[in-house]
RNA sequence: GGGCGGUUAGCUCAGUUGGUUAGAGCGCCUGCCUUACAAGCAGGAUGUCGGGGGUUCGAGUCCCUCACUGCCCACCA
């Protein structure tokens, strides 16, 4: 073993190296398994981050999640994959190159489509996989050489079969529908998309005049309420309540639309709030979704007013009957100065009623934050009821299961009442969609193979669709497609049949719509015809995309706010791992993730557990150091036994058979708590044995037992060092999916380079056979209670640190041949000369009694009376409080009727107990100096 | 407008099906360089479990209600 740790954990000083190593030597490469062979699969997707994306926080979080779950597995005997890959990112990654080229002065139309896209995947090649980079460094143990990219040929290839598939089965339709459409990025973004903010705005009332029989204004008016006047250009009605008394003999008029002078019809419809506003309501159908609503029920034409960045651009054939329009001065002005034109010019003829104050919630592009642009235009949707129907059943039927359950009536609610998915975009960066315009019979080819002609008339005059797909299709549908689907043959289907469906999805709640709900429609849609293994038809229950969805919180500030840019309270993971080590921020994230709560990501957590990483080390050097100095007497730990469970017999010294106790118990819990994704618990666990249990009391104790000078007992010596070696190397393995680096490094250290495997992350993981042993563990207890008291004593009576003084015991027989037993023990670790077990105590000594024990040390008492006093009046009170509780219900007779047995005889005893305590506190009170 | 969470020690959070006097880490106070570790060791202080009501022998835990707070969905011009 290697003996010549620094005295300080230096992260820096191997996690590189460990980095390096776990990816060049392709450890965690799972390879396309041969035939069955029994081992169940753990798999696991990684949620492919942007390409154009940085490392942050959350994805640290999401990490570290997978990561010690998919290590976990790994050590448990399963057949683990973590698949790694990165999203194209069709918007964010244009608008990026985009901003480049503007530093060039030129843009991707100069360009051309081709160029652009060309210039696309050379910035991908050079900058695209940065983020990869920074996961490989925090040491995630992904299988590399799966990796993926969401435009790889075959992720394509999967892309264009489930588009022509939806197509053919009718449901991927075009038409002309109201969008959200973005100004800037000047395309349509689905409703997921729309961010709303509340935005401090005008009401702006408006004069419609009444037009009589003959074509002219009556003198009337109908006054409509507005917050975007610019989109009157595009008016095609005004809709009221059918049964507001205050316009009903105004039904079936017409009203002059003002500025444009345009008749147009006056509406019925329920739909219209007779509260709000004039309760008469101006219909642009082709710029506001609800008035598109009413459009089509009412048959009204659409007349866009704006082009797609948003300025004012009157189509003189819009309304369909030739007629030229009016409103032709305001073409060309953006939408917020046509609308001050517009208000302007309505005072002008007196049109204007009245102007409020107005708040109201104003939609923004999720991408960009551009002000939405409601727009009419052609888009490509999925028809989405059959797909959520599965999608429904798969989750109602227990097919997936949400942690934490919460989520799972998020996801139904959503599901329950979703819309059609709008999956065209007006980019050049993305999957292209396979559709063919014919110019000669207008109709549509759509196509797995790029076609010649049109499929309907033969022309060959054919373009093809400038549209690509939404990136969230392609990425929803890669739980299949990374599998092998669509090509999935009898000789091409081992990855598919090993690893799908996926164990589990380990994601944040931010993209549930996006991404976990669309691969589950996706995912059970297209997998329902990949027959099973034997022939089958394939059921829903292995249809689904995974089995299992984790969902994670946010990760905030110290100060639970959310990090934001603009706030400049972002931490970049990479810069804190370089100063406290990967290991340790790990710790500190699995720690905090507790089910359903945002993580407060504090660093003054973080050095506490890069102390911790550091106690582990330092115990390492401890160990080492013996194991050096046994080897010198002729002392060797035979390494080839290690890598199982510690094991102590009876006959071994009381700490040993302990801390294995213990060991096991912490093994059990860690499991226990991974099985429930509890990273918080298994965390603690860990931190509790390893510090609590192995360092505070095993190490001190066993340091008794190291003695390799000439005529010390070999024997003794060295099972206490063999034990004192397990279980750390256990400690190790059970360390390890937190704390990789370290553990890395020290389990290699354990071996002396004679390691039975490549990596401590693939060995197998501690668990807890028999159960542990209750009997050793409370015998400690007891120990360790009287040590307390006594070091709680000498420091009361203010004993130097360094003296060693005697002490004085009262217990039962049985107890006092345990102490002496264990005398070494005690005179160790609580400073004690010689144990004396007198029948009374003498008096004028600081003494304690506790349930099981009365203790004295012998010492002449520099005792502060006044603080003494305090105490025991303290713990008098305390006693007391409890007697009262105590009795209150051993003295109700429902209580004895009803309360369950143990419940009752717990209690008594505990009153019992509490009734000797108070009654020796009362008496030591007494016995004080005044 | 609809829905879902949260409120426990100074701070950040645990607290499994209601059961013996409510926990952890950090921080704080006191004393120690005890040869693995001062990124350490030992000891210590700290809570009307948001308010009110109810169910129960028994409530931090279940029900009602109020307050505060966060998030998601919807988008009435």
């Amino acid at each position: 073993m290697p003996q010549e740790l620094p005295k300080a954990y230096d992260p820096t000083a191997i996690e590189d190296h460990w980095a390096e190593y776990w990816v060049k030597e392709n450890l965690f490469a799972q390879p396309t398994p041969g035939e069955e062979d029994g081992q169940s699969s753990f798999t696991v997707l990684l949620p492919p981050p942007n390409v154009t994306g940085r490392l942050h926080m959350g994805h640290m979080l999401n990490q570290t999640e997978i990561d010690i779950l998919t290590r976990w597995q790994r050590m448990s005997g399963r057949r683990a994959l973590w698949v790694p890959g990165t999203d194209h990112a069709g918007i964010a990654t244009q608008m990026m190159v985009e901003r480049q080229l503007a530093t060039e002065g030129t843009t991707r139309q100069q360009l051309g489509r081709e160029a652009f896209v060309e210039r696309v995947w050379e910035w991908k090649r050079h900058y695209g996989g940065a983020i990869l980079g920074q996961m490989k460094r925090l040491g995630a143990s992904v299988d590399w050489s799966r990796e993926y990219f969401t435009m790889d040929e075959h992720l394509s290839d999967a892309v264009r079969e489930a588009f022509v598939r939806l197509y053919e089965q009718g449901l991927i339709y075009r038409g002309a529908y109201i969008v959200n459409w973005c100004p800037r990025c000047q395309t349509a973004i689905s409703d997921l998309e729309v961010v709303y903010d509340e935005h401090k705005g005008h009401l702006w009332e408006i004069r419609y005049p009444v037009l009589n029989d003959s074509g002219r204004d009556s003198g009337e008016f109908i006054t409509v309420a507005t917050t975007r006047p610019e989109t009157m250009l595009g008016d095609t009605a005004v809709a009221i309540h059918p049964e507001d008394e205050r316009y009903k003999h105004l039904h079936g008029k017409k009203l002059r639309l003002p500025l444009v002078n345009r008749a147009i019809p006056i509406i019925l419809d329920e739909w219209v709030s007779r509260e709000f506003g004039t309760g008469a309501v101006k219909v642009t159908p082709a710029h506001d979704p609800n008035d598109f609503a009413l459009g089509q029920r009412h048959n009204l034409p659409s007349i866009s007013v704006m082009d797609e960045t948003a300025h004012i651009r009157l189509d003189p054939a819009a309304g369909g009957d030739g007629a030229q329009y009016n409103g032709a001065q305001y073409n060309g002005l953006y939408r917020y100065e046509a609308r001050g034109k517009i208000v302007e010019d309505l005072e002008a003829q007196g049109l204007l009623a009245g102007i409020q104050d107005h708040t109201h919630n104003v939609g923004h592009c999720d991408r960009c934050k551009m002000v939405v642009e409601p727009r009419l235009s052609t888009q490509w949707f999925v028809k989405i009821q059959p797909l959520a129907d599965k999608a429904i059943a798969a989750v109602k039927e227990g097919h997936i299961r949400f942690t934490p359950e919460m989520y799972k009536k998020t996801y139904l609610n959503w599901m329950e009442n979703i819309y059609d998915w709008c999956i065209s975009r007006q980019l050049w960066w993305g999957h292209r969609i396979p559709a063919w315009h014919c110019a000669v019979c207008h109709k549509i080819t759509v196509a797995r193979e790029n076609p010649a002609a049109c499929a309907h008339c033969g022309s060959d005059k054919i373009t093809q669709e400038t549209d690509v797909l939404d990136t969230w299709f392609s990425s929803g549908l890669l739980p299949v497609s990374v599998f092998g689907w669509p090509n999935i043959t009898a000789e091409n289907r081992m990855d598919f049949d090993a690893f799908y469906p996926t164990s589990l999805l380990v994601t944040g709640f931010d993209i549930l719509f996006f991404w976990v709900a669309r691969m589950i429609m996706l995912g059970c849609w297209f997998s329902a015809d990949v027959a099973m293994p034997d022939g089958s038809p394939r059921p829903l229950a292995e249809s689904v995309p995974f089995r299992d969805v984790y969902i994670h919180a946010l990760v905030r500030d110290a100060n639970r706010e959310k990090m934001s840019k603009t706030k400049g309270n972002v931490l970049d993971p990479i810069e804190i791992v370089k100063q406290y080590g990967t290991d340790a921020v790990r710790f500190t994230l699995a720690s905090m993730a507790s089910p359903g709560t945002d993580i407060a990501f504090n660093v003054a957590r973080t050095e506490g557990y890069r102390a911790f990483a550091n106690k582990i080390w330092n115990a390492a050097r401890f160990i080492f150091m013996n194991v050096e100095k046994a080897a010198e007497a002729g002392i060797a730990v035979d390494t080839s036994a290690l890598g199982g469970m510690p094991a102590a017999d009876a006959y071994a010294p009381l700490e040993a058979r302990w801390i294995v106790a213990e060991l096991h118990a912490a093994a059990a819990k860690v499991n226990q708590s991974l099985e429930n994704y509890r990273f918080d618990d298994a965390a603690n666990s860990i931190y509790q044995f390893f510090w609590g249990s192995f360092c505070d009391w095993y190490l001190e104790i066993v340091k008794l037992r190291l003695d390799f000078s000439k005529d010390a007992g070999k024997t003794k010596s060295k099972a206490a060092l063999t034990t004192l070696v397990s279980v750390f190397e256990a400690a190790l393995r059970l360390l390890s999916p937190f704390m990789p680096f370290l553990t890395e490094e020290l389990w290699h250290a354990v071996y002396d380079g004679k390691v039975p495997a490549k990596s401590v992350a693939l060995t197998r993981y501690p668990q807890s056979g028999e159960s542990t042993d209750g009997a050793v563990i409370a015998a400690m207890e007891l120990l360790q209670s009287l040590i307390a008291e006594v070091r709680a004593l000498r420091k009361e009576a203010s004993v130097e640190e360094k003296a060693v003084v005697p002490i004085e015991i009262r217990i039962d027989m049985d107890s006092e041949d345990f102490f002496e037993a264990n005398a070494v023990i005690i005179e160790k670790l609580a400073r004690v000369s010689e144990l004396r077990f007198p029948d009374v105590l003498t008096e004028g000594f600081a003494k304690r009694a506790t349930a099981q024990f009365e203790v004295a040390v012998v010492y002449e008492r520099k005792i502060d009376v006044t603080a003494e006093r305090e105490r025991l009046k303290k713990e008098i009170a305390w006693l007391e409080k409890g007697m009262q509780a105590a009795n209150a219900k051993l003295g109700n007779k429902s209580f004895l009727e009803k309360a369950p047995a143990h419940i009752r005889t717990g209690l008594e005893r505990q009153a019992q107990e509490t009734g000797m305590l108070l009654a020796k506190a009362l008496v030591a009170l007494a016995a004080l100096p005044e």
